[in-house]
Order: structure tokens, then C-alpha cells, then sequence
DNA sequence: CCGATACGCATTTTT
DNA sequence: TGCGTATCGG
């Protein structure tokens, strides 16, 4: 009956062991923290007599709730975990807000704007609005908005807010509010929410609905949150929402590894978080079980310089291990060399795997050096970060047809597909339609379809290309609620001539088109499958583009990078470990970011960014600098960064720094130590977001010709595609055909006959498991499989793709 | 309406 | 440097 904590220690155990009131689980680097969590989960489930559906779990990529629930299933058995409500705030949110539409005013089928969708509205606000786009730039002015949802300010409220008006007018934006609330409008109009309007309308909700609210905190008898110290406001809210009443919550986070403030993360949250529930329980998890003992101190040393935090003591108990090295390099390019050199050593001194290996940097350009050096050396490695593939804009020409079909009111779908492929409708046609549309405030959709109520005042010609579009997208939506998301994606690529314009050449650019292409299609036919796997449902388009709309890039840990050195920049790292870490690039300007070097609260913010970037380190972890680089086409000399001195010397070696040969001495006169500290805070409430641009730091740039020509001959190709190029989002590698692709989805009538309880089959996805139960006949026949690696599944057999091994 | 060329401007980004 | 956008000419 009792649980089995044989391998935690005191406080990992507490921590789960606790379940009747608010607790705060801080947890250091390497601490287990993920552990404390999904054996939580599964005490709650096992020992507090909790159903799946009664435990809401939030986390913050789609990543780490699948993980976490692949755990939970191997600790329970079975596949409990799919029924919990784990999922991203904003995926869990989204569910409720679809189920609940008409309480806020949506239909069921409201679109999500992605961050170009929301920048391409604002720029046509701006315009219309005839500001000028250089003072309101759509980043800032986005950042802006974001900003004030993240704080549940609704353009009303912030058109209303004198500070607000304020702070606009002194920096010269004083019309931000009136953009705000038209953009709002338009997203309304549209029938579409932001990513960050999933928030906002969220707390609307439970906030006027008391009945709404009412339901949800019934349902979730217990709530936790994991990486608390990223949470914003808003997400901070309506957590409190749904626990006040009866306070069952477990939030779990790092103050020292928050990174994301400026996109709205809040750090108060958790440093206030037993104000706002009183007599909570803190638990910390101070053991590092990850890292040497050096790594761990020097982490420590280093974090110990910022201020307000709270109060922990990180130690481990590993290997003592040895000092950080620290390199410099004379350029970039030698910083590659170092870094290449060092891993050829572990290799052959320690055996290491590639895949024991990352690079950190804190700037994705910072990557190509890397990739050339690794290239040139023939080692394998693979990038993280870069376009996802769902920003690539063939597929998201692609995906803008869905959702017209699915919410015709869309319009920046509209915008993007009207014209494309090209059928003669211009700007200046589209500029009609939309000013008809404001003048009647309504849709674009409504002008097209209804254009004699609307007066359009367009030519026969140009009518009839427009009726052209709209019968197109008629067609697919009669056909989108019957019709499987396969049948309807293959069909409005075919129809929309989207197939014939990629394959109008074949010189590289579209053959890599095709492919991405191909690819959606081949993910829309695993979509499909998979789902009709689990249940008899037919599988819309509508379903899909709810799936997809939240998936920004697709964890690309799909198989086949095994082996290879990971780059990425430290942000991405955060969560993972590695036995070696090299984390490059330690000069001013650089890390810290320039950028940053204005407030201490964004100071801060990076110096936890190297914290985190030194705790990936299992083993080993080496830093470097190097005293020039490219940047910008031109070469830039620099200095070693602040933070390297922030680490105690006692946890450096810094033997193999050289001396400088020109310009200054690196341990001498630094530029930020004649400096005071005075950083210029924004006031609170527009903390947090990159909304304002400050003043450029002087630029110490300095032109250099003749060197320019040797290091830029490293300059690799744009389009890539030999062997170790890695393929940024995801990836999938077979290629797969038209012809395959149907042939993937044929039945296996075969393997269903030769079927049997106690059978090994191998799934095509899922991999090896033993068949335990077989119930219902002909269509309707399904097959409970214990996989290996997932726990159990139904299968609905008529569609699952698996061959019988035994 | 589309292509070519010029200009300007650069963090980090789980959603 | 190199990408994304703005503008002009066909």
C-alpha cells in the first residue's frame, strides 16, 4: 500500500509526500526536480485515491508534458497518464476556451495568429491608421500588446490607463492604445486569438463566469506547475483562479533558472508565492545529483552575485572533478578549432560519444563558425533553433488554406492566399476588400460573398477571379466536416495549384520546397492514422490545425540524431544535460548581450542564463572567448566577458588564457568597471519586454579589410545539403512519395487475422509490445498492446499499421 | 502583377 | 554578412 521512496532523499520525498495544502518546491539544477514531479502525479493517482481527470498538470513546451507522461505511465503501468490534464498552459487552455467559446464570443473553429499573423495585422493597422511604421515598428509595438495581456490588461483597460498613455507619449508612441484596441477589434472580427489572448481571455472567463469557473476548480481536484519561474502574471492568475478555494497545488521551479522574463516571466511569482497562499509548504531540492562538485560550486559562486533571491544551498555530492577551463581565442574562428581539438581529446582520452557533446551559445548566429569547423572536420552534429518548419512559408501557404476552410473569417489566412498562387488579384483588389470590410465592420469573407450588398466596385474581370478563390474554398468547406484531414489537405493542395507551383522548376530552392511539401502531406497522413488508431472518430482538418496551431517547432528528436553534437543556444539547452558543455562566446556585448547591459534586472537575467548554461554540464564544462569575430560582415574585437570573473578564481583554470598580443590585456581596465553601476530600470509596470529600443552603445566596430577576406571564405553555402548538414525543425527521413504514402495507410489484413492474446507485434510507430486483450468484431476490433517503451494502447485494428513477430 | 535591385537592420523565444 | 522589405520598371 505504501509508496515506495527507497531512492529519494528527504526532501525529494516530502515533496511528494505532501498533497493536502499549497507547496513550493524550489528546485536547484540537477535536483531531480522532474522526478519529484511525475512520481508526484503518481502518488496522487495511487495513494490520494485521485482520478487521471482530476489533476491538472502545467508545463511549459509540449515536450516536456509528453516526457512526463511517458513516465508516469512506466511508474504507474498502464496508460493512466493520457487521461490527465498535462498539456502547456497555452494547450490546456485553449481546450477549455474552445469548449466554453460562447461565453467569450468566439465560435468553436477561432483561429490562432501566430507571431507573423499578429505582425502582419499591425502593420496593416498602422497603415490604415497612416502612422508611420518606422516609430511603430510592429516588433515593438507587438511586444507592447503582448506585454500588457501578459498583465490582463485589455486594450480598454490600457486605453484608459493614464500610465500607460503616458509611457507611450514619452517614448514618441503615443497612439500604441488606439492600435491596441483596432487590433483587437480586427482579431475579433477575424474570428482569431493570439497566443497570448488564450491568456487573457481565459481569465475573462473564469473571471465573469463564476459558474464556468466554478466547474473547472471541481474538476481539477489538484493543480501543479512546473518551471514556475517562468510563469507570467496572467498564467499567474489563473492558476490562482482554480486553486483558491481549496489550495491543492504543487508549483515547482528555480528562481536562479529563470530566463524568459523578457518575453512576460514573471520572477515575482515565485518569490511571493507563500504571501499569496498562505501557510504554504516550501520544499527545496538541494542536492545535485547531475554535476561535479567544481561545476556545482562555480554555478554557485556565480549566481550568488545577483541579488534577491532565494536563499539555497546547491551541492554535490559526485566526483570533486576538475576546474573550468577557460579559453581564449585570438578570432571565431580559432574558438571553433579550440573547441573541435578539445573534443577529439575526450574522445580519445574518455571514449566519449558525440552525444555526450553540446555547444552553447547565446546567439544563433554564433552557430555557423561551429558548423564549418565541425564540417571541415567531418564530425557529426546537429543545430537546434532556426526556422521551425511550420514558419517556412510554403507550409504556412498551406496551413493558411486550412484554416480559411475551417474559419473563413480568418484574415490573415485570407491575405496570404488570396493571391497565391497567383490568379490576378492584386494589392490594390485586396485593398478594396479590406476597406469595405472596415467600412462595414465585418469580415473579408462576407465582402467576397456578399459583394452586391457590399459595393465593392470591382471590375467584371477582377470579380470573377475573386469568385474563382471563393468557390475554391466553398468547395473545401462543404466537403472539411465529412471529409478526413487527408482527403481535404491532398485536395487543396492539388486544387489550390500549390502542387503545380512547386513543381514549376527544380532548381534547388523548390526542390526544397517539394519536400516540405510532401513532408506536411506524409504528417497529415500520420495525423490521421494515428488518431484513427485510437478511436473510430473521422479525423477533420479542423482537428489538425487545433493540433498544430500550438506546435511551434516540433521537438526534432524524431530518431536518427543519435550521435551527434548538439548546438544550440543556451535557452533551448535549458532542461537538458550533458556530460560535456562548451559554452562560447564569454565576451562583453556579446554575453551579456549589449542589449542587456542598461538594467540590472536584464543583468541579471543573463548572468542566470550562464548559471544555466554551466549546469548542463555533467562532467566537464569549458569556456571560451575569443578577442575577435564577425560580426555583421565586419571584424569586432571584444572583451572577456564580465561573468568570467564572477565565477571564484579557486574554480577556473585559466592556464591556457593567452596574453594579449594587441589591443588591451584582458584582466586589465575594463570598459564596464570604470563604469558605476547605475542601470536605467523601466518603471514596473513596462518592465519585461524588449517594447522600447534603447540607445545604441557606441560601436567599437572596426573595419579591417584584409583579414575580412581569409575569414570569409569560411562562409558557408546557404542551402546545404551534404550528409552532415543538419535540418533545422523537424525532420523526417524517409522521403515519402505519393505513391507511399497511400501505400503507408493500406490495412494489414494479414497481421490483424494472425492476431492473439500473448503475441509480439511490432508497430510501426510504437515499436514491440505483447497483445493482452482482443475485443469487437470486423471493424470495430481492437487490441489492447503493452508496449515496451509506452505502456499500454488500444488499437482499433482496422487501421493500425503492425506486423505479428511470433 | 511580378521580378530585380537597393536599403536597413540586426538577442534570447518553451507558446 | 545576409535576410526581409520597399520601391521601381517592365
Amino acid at each position: 500500500m505504501s509508496y515506495n521512496f527507497d531512492s529519494f532523499n528527504p526532501a525529494q520525498r516530502a515533496a511528494v509526500e505532501y498533497c493536502d495544502g499549497p507547496s513550493l518546491v524550489i528546485a536547484g539544477a540537477g535536483s531531480g526536480k522532474t522526478r519529484v514531479l511525475t512520481h508526484k502525479i503518481a502518488y496522487l493517482m495511487s495513494e490520494c485515491g485521485l482520478q487521471p481527470w482530476e489533476i491538472l498538470a502545467l508545463t511549459f513546451t509540449n515536450k516536456a508534458a509528453r516526457e512526463m507522461k511517458e513516465r508516469i505511465d512506466g511508474i504507474v503501468g498502464g496508460d493512466g497518464a493520457k487521461h490527465l490534464w498535462m498539456g502547456t498552459f497555452h494547450s490546456i487552455f485553449l481546450r477549455i476556451l474552445r469548449a466554453e467559446h460562447e461565453a467569450i464570443g468566439f465560435s468553436a473553429n477561432f483561429t490562432i495568429y501566430d507571431t507573423a499573423d499578429s505582425k502582419s495585422l499591425l502593420k496593416t493597422i498602422t497603415k490604415e491608421m497612416g502612422l508611420d511604421d518606422k516609430t511603430y515598428k510592429q516588433s515593438d509595438v507587438l511586444g507592447r500588446i503582448s506585454n500588457a495581456k501578459n498583465r490582463l490588461v485589455s486594450a480598454d483597460d490600457y486605453v484608459n490607463s493614464p500610465e500607460y498613455f503616458k509611457a507611450d507619449s514619452q517614448s514618441r508612441k503615443p497612439a500604441i492604445g488606439s492600435i491596441y484596441k483596432r487590433y483587437a477589434n480586427r482579431c475579433r472580427q477575424a474570428d482569431a486569438m493570439d497566443f497570448d489572448d488564450i491568456l487573457l481571455y481565459t481569465f475573462y472567463l473564469f473571471e465573469k463566469n463564476e459558474d464556468i469557473r466554478r466547474k473547472y476548480v471541481e474538476r481539477f481536484r489538484y493543480v501543479l506547475v512546473d518551471e514556475y519561474q517562468d510563469t507570467n502574471y496572467a498564467q499567474h492568475r489563473i492558476v490562482y483562479q482554480l486553486t483558491k478555494e481549496r489550495q491543492r497545488l504543487c508549483v515547482v521551479g528555480d528562481d536562479a533558472q529563470s530566463i524568459y522574463s523578457f518575453r512576460g516571466a514573471n520572477i515575482d511569482n515565485i518569490l511571493t508565492f507563500n504571501k499569496l497562499y498562505e501557510g504554504a509548504q516550501t520544499f527545496k531540492l538541494e542536492q545535485n545529483y547531475r554535476s561535479t562538485q567544481m561545476i556545482v560550486n562555480a554555478a554557485n559562486s556565480l549566481i550568488c552575485k545577483n541579488r534577491g533571491q532565494i536563499q539555497k544551498n546547491v551541492f554535490s555530492e559526485n566526483d570533486p572533478g576538475e576546474r573550468i577551463k577557460v579559453s581564449e581565442a585570438y578570432s571565431d574562428v580559432e574558438e571553433g578549432q579550440i573547441v573541435i581539438r578539445q573534443i577529439e581529446h575526450l574522445r580519445r582520452a574518455e571514449n566519449a560519444e558525440y552525444s555526450d557533446f553540446a555547444i552553447l551559445y547565446r546567439t544563433n548566429a554564433q552557430s555557423r563558425v561551429f558548423e564549418e569547423a565541425l564540417r571541415k572536420s567531418g564530425m557529426p552534429y546537429k543545430i537546434y533553433g532556426g526556422l521551425s518548419f511550420y514558419q517556412r512559408k510554403e507550409i504556412k501557404d498551406i496551413i493558411a488554406y486550412f484554416r480559411m476552410i475551417v474559419n473563413p473569417n480568418d484574415e490573415e489566412a485570407f491575405k496570404r492566399i488570396i493571391n497565391y498562387p497567383a490568379r490576378g488579384i492584386g494589392n490594390t483588389t485586396l485593398q478594396k476588400i479590406i476597406d469595405c470590410a472596415n467600412n462595414n465592420s465585418t469580415s473579408l469573407w462576407n465582402v467576397i460573398c456578399n459583394p452586391e450588398v457590399y459595393s465593392l466596385g470591382l471590375s467584371n474581370a477582377t470579380m470573377a477571379r475573386v469568385n474563382v478563390f471563393r468557390e475554391l474554398i466553398e468547395k473545401y468547406m462543404s466537403i472539411a466536416a465529412t471529409e478526413n484531414a487527408e482527403e481535404v489537405g491532398r485536395g487543396i493542395v492539388v486544387d489550390s495549384g500549390i502542387y503545380a507551383d512547386v513543381h514549376s522548376s527544380s532548381d534547388a530552392e523548390d526542390l526544397v520546397r517539394q519536400e516540405n511539401v510532401d513532408e506536411l502531406v506524409s504528417g497529415l497522413s500520420d495525423f490521421v492514422q494515428s488518431r484513427l488508431e485510437e478511436d473510430n472518430n473521422n479525423v477533420t482538418i479542423t482537428d489538425y490545425l487545433s493540433e498544430v496551431s500550438l506546435l511551434s517547432d516540433l521537438d526534432s528528436d524524431k530518431g536518427g540524431d543519435e550521435h551527434k553534437i548538439t548546438l544550440m543556444t543556451i535557452h533551448s539547452a535549458k532542461g537538458l544535460e550533458f556530460p560535456t558543455v562548451f559554452v562560447v562566446g564569454l565576451e562583453e556585448n556579446l554575453f551579456p548581450s549589449q542589449m542587456a547591459c542598461e538594467s540590472m534586472r536584464e543583468m541579471e537575467e543573463e548572468r542566470r542564463l550562464f548559471y544555466v548554461a554551466i549546469t548542463r554540464a555533467e562532467r566537464h564544462c569549458f569556456l571560451s572567448y575569443a578577442k575577435s569575430r564577425y560580426r555583421y560582415g565586419k571584424m569586432e574585437f571584444g572583451n572577456p566577458s564580465r561573468f568570467l570573473s564572477d565565477i571564484a578564481p579557486e574554480y577556473l583554470d585559466r592556464r591556457s588564457t593567452v596574453k594579449s598580443s594587441f589591443g588591451r590585456s584582458a584582466d586589465v581596465e575594463l570598459p564596464w568597471k570604470r563604469k558605476t553601476n547605475v542601470y536605467n530600470d523601466e518603471p514596473e509596470f513596462m518592465r519585461s519586454n524588449n517594447a522600447y529600443s534603447r540607445p545604441a552603445a557606441p560601436s567599437r566596430t572596426v573595419s579591417m579589410p584584409n583579414i575580412s577576406g581569409g575569414v570569409s571564405s569560411f562562409t558557408p553555402k546557404v542551402q546545404n545539403t551534404d550528409a552532415f548538414t543538419p535540418v533545422t525543425g523537424i525532420r523526417r527521413v524517409s522521403k515519402v512519395t505519393d505513391a507511399n504514402v497511400t501505400n503507408a495507410s493500406a490495412k494489414s489484413p494479414e497481421a490483424s487475422a494472425s492476431i492473439a492474446v500473448g503475441k509480439h507485434i511490432e508497430h510501426q510507430r510504437f515499436g514491440i509490445g505483447v497483445v493482452e486483450k482482443i475485443e469487437g468484431t470486423g471493424d470495430q476490433m481492437k487490441a489492447t498492446i503493452n508496449f515496451n517503451n509506452l505502456g499500454k494502447k488500444q488499437l482499433l485494428l482496422k487501421f493500425a499499421r503492425f506486423k505479428v513477430i511470433d
